[in-house]
DNA sequence: ATACTAACCGACCGTTCGGTCAGTATATGA
DNA sequence: TCATATACTGACCGAACGGTCGGTTAGTAT
């Protein structure tokens, strides 16, 4: 079997270097399946030299959560949305992050796998930063284009902002295990996807 | 912290019991998070009884992704479209399978996370089911709405299937989470969601 | 009574886990 | 040149892992 860890090779050395294979490896077992010992393996270094760096498994890993948020965040904060038309700023804000999402596919994996995980206080600590700083950003938009009278009044700006949320969120997870699936045209091509869902939130679906 | 091992209590003996106790753990932690002792202590009976009745670890998994598969076939059957108008069948659809999702949420999360895990043989064929048993009814019900005139005939039946379906299954995955997040109203009550989405799905949120 | 079997268990196996210890290599600054 | 600190390692630890062993029940068919 093909995996990951196979293909990624750690170039860096030292605390970088064992950050880089400790993060793709969590990305593609999680926690429990991933062994101290394989991670010292992938980043060319010791089991003892990691716990000369880092107190334990539960801080290494709580490390490379800790920068995945961040740099999620940061990236985030690029995604400041451009000029144009409401339609525009809020189809461009979907993509983007979905771009975003894709791009740094290993981070999102790791968050979406700690905040979905259910138990533990840090997911619940990831999922408030997620709603916070994603979240209501979007529902802050929609609540815009809804007091400028583009958009309905009576549906929830929350609602909206969840189904684009779990469009690419979805759309993200299923990837991989629709590579395989003929008859479905968009798996390759974000954009064109993100395209598709906007235009169905936006218009609907029923004939005019 | 309160976990889902700690609130069910396995009453059935024997084979059933092992089942169970083995799907409950399962469910909560992932595969490599559930030792076998663990299955014996919940299950009231010990280690080498497990491997009386299941050749190995990985058998008895299956076992318990088999019958979790098989349950939400049986399910979907008996969702048979009710008579009624098309927008009226779809919605039930939709509202249907999220009924079933939490009614059995314990099978849903298995298998999600089974599908979702990207390695693994098993994943790949569970995703193939659930596309071919699931995701293509929900296509050929929408198709059958383009050819009556209802839908329009210029968006993809698929994307609009892969949007209804996104929003069930992240609106199983994050509920748990959102219960804490104030400001959503419809993380409650299921139905409440199932027809807000379908009202953006048919409508969309333009102001007409 | 006898023979057979499914269900079950305590004790144990080799292996791997997270983590530790005592010590080595290397660079720097006085 | 010597002291000090940081980076690093082979060898090892107790605990827990998946799994097996020989043996005990309890029921059932003959």
């Amino acid at each position: 079997m093909q995996t990951y860890s196979d293909s990624n090779v750690v170039n860096a050395s030292g605390e970088q270097g064992i950050l880089e294979a400790a993060e793709i490896l969590f990305a593609e077992k999680g926690f429990d399946a991933v062994s101290m010992s394989a991670i010292a393996k992938l980043a060319n270094t010791s089991k003892p030299n990691i716990y000369h760096h880092f107190k334990n498994k539960n801080e290494l890993y709580l490390a490379i959560i800790k920068t995945a948020v961040q740099r999620a965040s940061g990236l985030l904060n690029e995604l400041e949305v451009a000029p144009g038309t409401f339609r525009q700023r809020l189809a461009g804000f979907a993509a983007g992050q979905l771009d975003n999402i894709f791009e740094h596919g290993r981070s999102t994996q790791l968050v979406l796998r700690e905040a979905l995980s259910g138990n533990s206080e840090r997911g619940r600590e990831i999922a408030n930063y997620m709603v916070s700083e994603v979240f209501s950003r979007l529902v802050a938009m929609i609540r815009q284009g809804q007091q400028g009278g583009e958009l309905r009044s009576d549906i929830d700006p929350t609602l909206a902002a969840f189904m684009i949320e779990a469009a690419n969120m979805f759309y993200f997870q299923t990837t991989p295990m629709m590579k395989n699936i003929p008859e479905i045209n968009y798996s390759d091509d974000a954009g064109e996807f993100s395209e598709g869902v906007m235009d169905i939130i936006f218009n609907g679906v029923l004939q005019k």
